[in-house]
DNA sequence: GTCTATATTGTGATAGAC
DNA sequence: GTCTATCACAATATAGAC
């Protein structure tokens, strides 16, 4: 483990990512950066040259984190609805830690589409080991025969966008902060058995 | 119906949203919007004085459309299930052209927290509307007595999400866009299916 | 109402002393 | 490595002619 200091140039990736994960890159600003780092605006260019690798940097990061976190869930030895409960407690006490990391990465994909591809190709990132550990669960453990690309898409639905639309739903609904903490911890148990009740509704279907 | 050709003030404004929609407030700029209208910079400051007065414009837009819509479908005399599907296949279609909107709003709260709140209090829109709704259909038609509002974020969530997420989900599985127009083909059967599917699975445990 | 020209401030980036 | 000072330009906003 290390115990050192945070070096100048960690305290500066660190601000980074408060700065960029809560503004985007249009919002974000050298000078709150610098400020956030205890340091001064020239020393930030000292070490990333320009706002566009200071980005490049912190987008590398956050992708890498939720790639880690939702390989090592998913790719285990876990049951398909053990699978899906960790998945989902994980998200709950993740994301309200991180609520801004989840928005942060689909708005990168927006204002930088090209960058997420140079970094697929340096993480070990495939796709295909995701989707077939889940194709193979659902069939051997549930008996079911179903797409397991929309079931990905749609646990990922129902984990992130609650999250990522928190000020929206916060605001039409006129919920306190105590309710919002509430309504996240009940989804931590409703949504995993909505999942599995729609997985077991194919089971009538899908004898072919 | 109103045939007359836009005014200036109505072609701004237009210029406006798609600007504002693709880029966000930070990112957009009022010289882009002038040019997309075809008039002067100083014209754009003369209707709607600044930046700021333009953007709020051009949310209230938004979020006025959006509601009126989910509104209309979800405020009608249709069974539940129809509901369900009329709303995706809205959804489907309608945000295929406008894809930019939900992360519009949702962006747009996290900048200006405190603009959704005039807008509210001024359109006629109360969310107890859609909940009553939801809650005595799931209850009278599917004879099921769970919490309307899980049910309704779920939905939310199942249908905006994939749109949101789409150039992420399409760079990591390396999609082309006919692929991405049949994913979301799809999702316009399939969702609905495991929604009342999900819902099914309550009948076991909710006969109390 | 619409334009050109300009004021004014903000912001990314660099030069150069220490 | 770290700072102060400054450049260069971009962007919002206004003044004033037509």
């Amino acid at each position: 483990m290390d115990n050192s200091l945070p070096s100048t140039e960690e305290r500066i990736l660190e601000a980074a990512k408060k700065v960029f994960h809560t503004r985007g890159f249009e919002g974000a600003r050298m000078q709150e950066i610098a400020n956030e780092a205890g340091v001064n605006k020239a020393l930030v260019h000292y070490y990333f040259r320009n706002k566009e690798n200071l980005f490049k940097a912190v987008f590398e990061d956050a992708f890498r984190r939720v790639v880690a976190k939702v390989k090592e869930i998913f790719v285990s030895d876990l049951t398909f609805p053990e699978k899906i409960e960790t998945f989902l407690k994980y998200y709950i006490s993740y994301l309200s830690q991180n609520s801004y990391l989840p928005l942060f990465i689909i708005n990168s994909m927006y204002e930088k589409p090209g960058q997420l591809k140079e970094i697929l190709d340096k993480i070990d990132f495939s796709p295909e080991t995701l989707l077939v550990g889940i194709r193979e669960q659902v069939r051997d453990e549930l008996h079911l025969d179903i797409d397991p690309f929309h079931v990905y898409i749609n646990i990922l639905s129902l984990c992130i966008f609650p999250v990522v639309a928190r000020p929206l739903i916060q605001t039409i609904f006129s919920y306190s902060n105590e309710q919002m903490t509430r309504f996240y911890e009940e989804r931590t148990t409703e949504t995993p058995v909505f999942i599995l009740n729609a997985l077991k509704g194919y089971e009538n279907n899908s004898a072919k």
